[in-house]
DNA sequence: TATACTTATATCGATTCGATATACCGGAGA
DNA sequence: TCTCCGGTATATCGAATCGATATAAGTATA
């Protein structure tokens, strides 16, 4: 997922290393670490989808590569990501995929997050009604979950309308 | 933290591995993975913080030894976790925080949420008033950020109100 | 009886993290 | 002017974690 995050991000424009980490931590959901960066610049440079132009000073800017852009493609187009971090990563790109193919990925994380809902309700109204008192911040942080998966399903769905409406305006 | 999760949840009772990774699962924002629980187990087990009882069948039910239960409290001492599944573990284990050393975890995670809401927010009114005008995807993003930050917020100040109160009343 | 799912422990390679090292640069203040 | 400090920038190390896979026993179901 770093290499689909760093690809994305090259595509744009042109970074090196440390502006790559500094671009993926303002998209807010993920806070990189060079541990894990730069031997991913060198993985891909080496598999042929970046490469490195000199930049200034000690700076390598790095590009994508023709090569690069097509498995961006590819991995734009492989769907099945549950974890929550891989969907703001996705949706972060999700200009890239094609109009016709962005409501589906939004319905596909509905379909996710309304799953989710109900076993974070079945296990508050377990936890609540149970015969052994349950801690009450465990319980605390069930209804967290309720809530929060609430608000995100709610925000989601402005984001459906907004894309239904776009569609329909073009 | 991995090691603190499992030493919290041998506190309250024996359990063997597959029994552990439901339990953390259970809390419902870590889905721990084989490949780190058996071998943090071992590890636990080598540290002398944990013994592995014979249990029925291949089941290995482990219990906390008495240098186990110091290290817990060792663990549930020090502060400073900065990350959302950091705090989200210890609240899980508050219970065995001293009571009145409770509020002050409470309210050190307000002040990091309280951080984050703003850096969240001075980000969004960048990106939704710059020039260039920014993809509406990332900018939903943003705005996810901000309102998961207040929402949480929000939900945080009724567990310190609910601390306070029982505080008051003991 | 065959099939398939759940329980249960375990390991492998790859990824990612957190800490640390190194060094250059620019500004603030003594 | 000198010195210290924080930001920029690349890099590496060991450890933690993940995701996939192997294995095998029990249990339900057709």
């Amino acid at each position: 997922m770093l290499d689909f995050a760093i690809l994305g991000l090259l595509r744009e424009q042109p970074r090196h290393g440390y502006e790559l980490k500094r671009a993926l931590g303002d998209l807010g959901f993920w806070q990189v670490s060079f541990g894990s960066l730069y031997p991913a610049l060198r993985r891909l440079e080496k598999q042929g989808f970046i490469e490195a132009a000199k930049g200034e000073g000690r700076r390598k800017a790095y590009r994508v590569t023709e090569t690069g852009r097509v498995r961006f493609g590819e991995m734009l187009a492989e769907s099945g990501d549950d974890s929550d971090r891989d969907f703001q990563l996705r949706l972060a790109f999700l200009g890239y995929v094609a109009p016709e193919s962005r409501l589906g990925v939004l319905e596909d994380r509905r379909t996710a997050l309304q799953d989710r809902l109900h076993g974070a309700r079945r296990s508050f109204r377990g936890a609540r009604s149970s015969a052994r008192n349950p801690d009450r911040y465990r319980l605390a942080l069930m209804e967290r979950r309720v809530r929060s998966t609430e608000a995100d399903i709610a925000w989601l769905d402005e984001l459906i309308a907004g894309e239904r409406s776009a569609t329909a305006g073009a």
